[in-house]
DNA sequence: AGTAATGTGCAACAAAGTTGCAAATTATTT
DNA sequence: AAATAATTTGCAACTTTGTTGCACATTACT
């Protein structure tokens, strides 16, 4: 028994929605990140910009969606696979960007180095972002 | 000798501008990076916002400065420390952004740790960004 | 089915970034 | 040191991206 969107937005209690459903089912079919252009693209059903702006940010608060600083400065958004939950991400994976296919993957199991900072500083967060060519473009 | 800012003008080729100058100065005399919003409420003679966009990306190019990814995807700029030219930035250091004071660090001899990725794909460059508490906060 | 709670779309706005072009500044040549 | 050529600046106009308030629609709850 596969969890359906639905289970996750219940899960999650929020108000099982066609925009939501959608936009969630979007990042389960899709291989990579997707950016909010990417959604007002291929979601098939036209939602309004601001739908998919709120609907992001609820789904990043809940922890159900991550997001990637990208070098760009582009936002980008990815399924947390690990336990997140609301007010608490831990999504400490790796994040590879292919200059080719210009896709984003989460490396899940490719966990992050452990950085030595000089004294004084203490860590919090690391976030790592690999750049150069995916398996399928090589 | 000190390099003074008008030297590394020079040295790029630029025409030697008072907007350039103001400009890098504030980099030269910044602890940390700074964002394009910093260098428009710091400098005392105002430039036109289009002027700090043009001078930042030119910056940028000759390899001057470098950007920094946040992980609230906000574009911050800081002076290159390695030897950058034009097209060739190697700015392998970590780079650490405090919670509470929002300052965004260079740590120019913290080297970037190696990362294991997956088979098939090819590292090119990589961004470790931490965040924390800096040694001023402490 | 009826009511309360929540979410959506629209419009209007704000912030961030881009482009073309004339005027001003800087560099180069005489 | 002028004159000229090359580059840079500021303005205006525009695009793109993101935000907010509110009426209406949808979903959840009783
Ligand atoms: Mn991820
Ligand atoms: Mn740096
Ligand atoms: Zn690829
Ligand atoms: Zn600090």
């Amino acid at each position: 028994m596969a969890t359906t969107v639905a289970d996750i937005l219940k899960a999650n209690n929020l108000s099982i929605t066609d925009s939501r459903k959608s936009i969630l089912e979007l990042f389960k079919l899709s291989k990579g990140a997707l950016a909010h252009a990417d959604i007002e693209k291929k979601s098939s059903a036209q939602f309004d910009r601001v739908t998919i702006y709120r609907t992001l940010q609820t789904f990043v608060d809940k922890g159900i969606i991550h997001t990637i600083p990208t070098a760009d400065n582009s936002v980008l958004y990815a399924l947390c696979k690990d336990d997140c939950s609301a007010g608490h991400h831990h999504d400490n994976h790796v994040h590879f960007i292919c200059d080719s296919c210009d896709t984003t993957y989460c490396l899940d199991h490719v966990t992050i180095p452990s950085v030595n900072l000089p004294e004084g500083f203490t860590q919090k967060q690391t976030d790592v972002v690999v750049s150069g060519v995916c398996k399928n473009c090589e």
